[in-house]
RNA sequence: GGGGACGUAGCUCAAUUGGUUAGAGCAUCGGACUGUCGAUCCGAAGGUUGAGGGUUCGAGCCCCUUCGUCCUCGCCA
């Protein structure tokens, strides 16, 4: 076997005359009947082959057989290209190697998609086919920024005295959190593992342990409906730490990210990351993860709504509501159907029953003043007051939802993200960093009339408010943290509850008997009462780090082997059909629908689609 | 579980109001060609219009069911 002296992208100049050893696929040819051209492709780029029928025929005979993506390994010379044949497009444009004897190592089925045109190509092919998809340049290119981030990340634990320490995949289930996916015991008949949503309380028990410094680059699992930016199975950089408080962990782990960011984008993450508190953070964005590339900031304005004689915000204000809203710069310039067929059926979609709005134009007395239909139920002084809140200009269009607090930030804040991308007010290339603080410890969960965790129940509370653990646990700060990046959340984590009695505390106002705590987390209340150290940690989605880093909006980007949204696998065809002897085993039987058994009548001994 | 978009040749897309034999580009195959680089030129082949049912003289198009992909709400401690 010929084995390779260099990879197709690094041969230039510096390699002329040289012998050289190249292997890859046949990204094309080019046959002129004399001359033929090959562009040889591995992952480090192209090089152009030459074979000469005047030099070497056996070779160049051989080498008018080639297609696309069949294998190859080439001998030749490198040799540069004469002047006006340089190739300006490839990196190795400048040379090209003259074949001496060609070897086909496998031959190539017409590949179903071409790679050049893959980006025009449905996902679904590309998935079918993921191999032929990542030997393009560009899914190269995002593998190898998520190994960066994975080697940058050992490194620096590393450096720092982490040790990492794998958890089990095969855990137990709890049915607090995501809905689990389940592994049936063939020993234990009729019982089942979960896989792990996190290794969170193998980490603490880490800590109990005495380990001090543990992470784990580990893959977690959620059986929850999948979005752009999430599926069922990800990864997280999973740290936790002992004898510290929430500076420490923020401090170590931002460490990390500034060093991702540095050496993979060469950009530089401030130091200190800027902080937000939670309250800010809704208040201002109406979201706890605020996209911090631009103003545009949501304004409560129910103060000034509440003298208008407009209905809709007065009577909103008087059930307890308010009326928010915000100024989109130089937004006067969406038509009036713009605004209330897009932006209006935009913020009905996410829960909203209307979108208010007024343009601030100059009117024919030369005053710039809000204008719209609902203009006329404000006085000037009113109107001059909204411009000033907003600090609204002459352009801009001002757009206002009345509901409840809650309502009215959750249809907002996607607005502004919307209009901010829009509006062109989204730099490319920027970050922008926060550390968003001081969450709540719960939240009230009026359906269930108790409370919920906000972070997990395992973070602590602000020791200074630790005494409305009895009295007030709407108003408990919790010592948690979140670290978000263009208005993406990448990471977070807390300061746990090293105390077994405000553990159990925490667990009574989660409304989980003390019964139900002990056989859901009992091995790890007992591990609390053997000598914990305080202790905290943060986890940082790999994923969405690595998308950030690429510049994807997709997660099936930056993973090799992906789901789709139904969590298939469409190259393996996962999840499928399993023997009768496997599930004998396992002690299972699988219940059919009823369209199930129909399509089998219909097509007698024709199983499901697999 | 809800809402939306989509599904036509290997790929990306066309196809008038429901009307003749469903077209094009790229890819593929054959041929030509002395330096191309998304080579070019000539020619050929390529279709159960995702599947099933219905309406109709007639369905890629209308209706119903179903399968799949994507986006989204719910969900994701």
């Amino acid at each position: 076997m010929l084995k390779r002296t260099h990879y197709c992208g690094q041969l230039g100049l510096s390699n002329e005359g040289q012998q050289v050893i190249v292997s890859g696929w046949v990204n094309s040819y080019r046959d002129h009947g004399n001359l033929v051209f090959i562009d040889l492709r591995d992952r480090t780029g192209l090089v152009q082959i030459v074979f000469d029928p005047e030099k070497y025929p056996q070779a160049h005979k051989d080498s008018r057989t080639l297609r696309c993506e069949w294998v190859i390994t080439v001998q030749g010379s490198v040799r540069p290209r004469g002047a006006g044949l340089e190739n300006p497009k490839l990196a190795t444009g400048k040379i090209e190697v003259l074949c001496g004897e060609l070897i086909i190592l496998n031959m190539a089925k017409t590949p179903p998609f071409e790679i050049d045109a893959a980006n025009q190509v449905g996902e679904e092919v590309r998935l079918q086919y993921r191999y032929i998809d990542l030997r393009r340049s560009v899914m190269q290119e995002k593998l190898a920024v998520r190994h960066r981030v994975a080697k940058i990340t050992r490194d620096y634990f590393d450096e720092n005295g982490f040790w990492e320490i794998e958890t089990p995949m095969l855990g137990k289930s709890t049915p607090e959190g995501a809905r689990d996916f389940l592994v049936p015991s063939r020993l234990v008949r009729g019982a089942f593992y979960a896989l792990p949503q996190s290794p969170q309380l193998f980490k603490q028990i880490l800590m109990v342990s005495g380990t001090d410094r543990y992470f784990q680059i580990v893959r977690c699992f959620r059986d929850e409906d999948p979005r752009a930016d999430r599926q069922a199975e990800f990864t997280q950089i999973d740290v936790e730490m002992s004898f510290v408080d929430s500076e420490d962990v923020m401090q170590m782990n931002e460490g990390l990210i500034r060093r991702i960011f540095k050496e993979v984008m060469n950009v530089d993450m401030p130091n200190p990351v800027p902080r937000m508190t939670y309250p800010q953070a809704m208040d201002e964005y109406g979201i706890d993860r605020p996209d911090m590339r631009f103003e545009m900031k949501l304004r409560n304005i129910s103060d000034i709504a509440e003298k208008s004689t407009f209905q809709v915000f007065t009577s909103t204000v008087q059930k307890g509501g308010v009326v928010k809203g915000l100024c989109a710069p130089g937004g006067a310039k969406y038509s009036r159907s713009d605004i209330e067929k897009t932006l209006t059926a935009f913020v009905s979609d996410l829960g909203a029953k209307g979108l208010a709005w007024m343009k601030v134009e100059k009117d024919e007395s030369g005053k710039v003043l809000p204008k719209s239909s609902i203009s006329k139920f404000f006085t000037e002084e009113q109107l001059k007051e909204l411009m000033k809140r907003f600090d609204a200009h002459e352009g801009d269009l001002m757009l206002f939802v009345a509901d409840k607090e809650n309502i009215a930030n959750k249809a907002l804040a996607p607005l502004r993200v919307k209009l901010g991308k829009e509006l062109g007010l989204v730099k490319p290339g920027d970050f922008k960093f926060v550390w968003v603080t001081d969450f709540p410890l719960f939240e009230w969960n009026e359906d269930e009339k108790r409370y919920d965790s906000l972070h997990h129940p395992f973070t602590s509370p602000v020791e200074e408010d630790l005494w409305k653990l009895e009295s007030d646990p709407a108003h408990i700060r919790s010592q948690a943290y979140d670290l978000v990046v263009n208005g993406s959340e990448i990471g977070g984590g807390s300061v746990r509850i090293h105390n077994p009695t405000v553990q159990a505390k925490v667990f009574d106002l989660l409304n989980i008997s003390r019964q139900q705590a002990q056989s859901r987390f009992g091995f790890f209340l007992k591990a609390l009462e053997y000598g914990a150290p305080p202790h905290g940690g943060i986890a940082f989605g790999l994923d969405r780090l690595t998308m950030l880093l690429t510049g994807t909006e997709n997660i099936r980007d930056v993973i090799a082997f992906p789901k789709t949204q139904r969590g298939q696998c469409l190259m393996t065809e996962a999840p499928s059909d399993v023997d009768q002897s496997q599930l004998d085993e396992l002690n299972l039987r699988v219940q059919k629908h009823l369209h199930q058994l129909e399509q089998e009548e219909l097509e007698p001994g024709v199983g499901p689609k697999q």
